[in-house]
DNA sequence: TTGCGTTGTGTTTTAATATGCATATCGTGA
DNA sequence: TCACGATATGCATATTAAAACACAACGCAA
């Protein structure tokens, strides 16, 4: 039995709400899973481990990575293979940057969508 | 070939973002599918003529709805079988309710949002 | 030169969702 | 009382996304 993963952002509502980018054709570019990967290769210095922690398969997220790089049109993480470790991936500078637009844009949406779930339970809660 | 529906809110960017919302148990509650279904419903008085015009398939819509209905605990919709059309269905007025709130809920997060996307694109910018 | 561990990638399997189909139920009006 | 058209719902099929699997490729270190 494989555990649910959810990349909710939870919040003290009755809901939740989740939110994701991608291109205006649809491709993914980031979302809360492909974050918490970009995060942890940084931190590990491996794909695996990071997919590992994370819950998701590698075929995935080697897959998903690469799409985004097409779509962004520049690299976001260098690979590596063989050598002592087996092999290692590093985020770029590049990589970097984009994980701190994403965590600023998290900031900003918790911030300010506070007050429109807010008045959104109040409405519903009317309906009691 | 089934065309491709896209609930995304599109905004004047590179990107999109989708918002949904669910009971933190992850019932879904109401997307933007089940949004214009009710919309429909309240235009057209028929389950059926909506999901056409949606795309979506009857049978699916009707369970969702009738999922939403049990984790919200109340009737948005009342339905009627038999009769010269041949049946109806009509939103109640929390069903009404509902959706003015969904309603407002984007508004304000397509306002609130706006500020936070562009800036997400002026630092991936800084990446080119 | 062999083994190790990770990246790279096609193929197969599985699981989750949605669709499609069949058929019952109902109420009006002809 | 019969046909019509929409709702109601189980079930079988199809579609799709993800996971699992199976190896190849690679480079260091013993």
């Amino acid at each position: 039995m494989k555990k649910k993963k959810d990349s909710s952002r939870y919040k003290n509502y009755l809901f939740n709400y989740k939110v994701w980018l991608s291109t205006i054709t649809g491709q993914g570019i980031i979302d809360e899973d492909k974050y918490r990967i970009l995060k942890l290769i940084k931190e590990k210095g491996s794909l695996k481990a990071a997919v590992k922690k994370v819950g998701v398969s590698y075929r995935k997220a080697w897959g998903d990575l690469k799409t985004a790089e097409e779509h962004l049109g520049y690299q976001i993480i260098t690979k590596q293979r063989g050598g002592k470790e087996g092999g290692t991936t590093v985020l770029t500078s590049k990589g970097e940057k984009l994980i701190e637009a994403y965590e600023a844009l998290q900031e900003k949406f918790d911030d300010s969508v506070e007050e429109a779930f807010a008045e959104f339970q109040r409405k519903i809660k009317e309906n009691q």
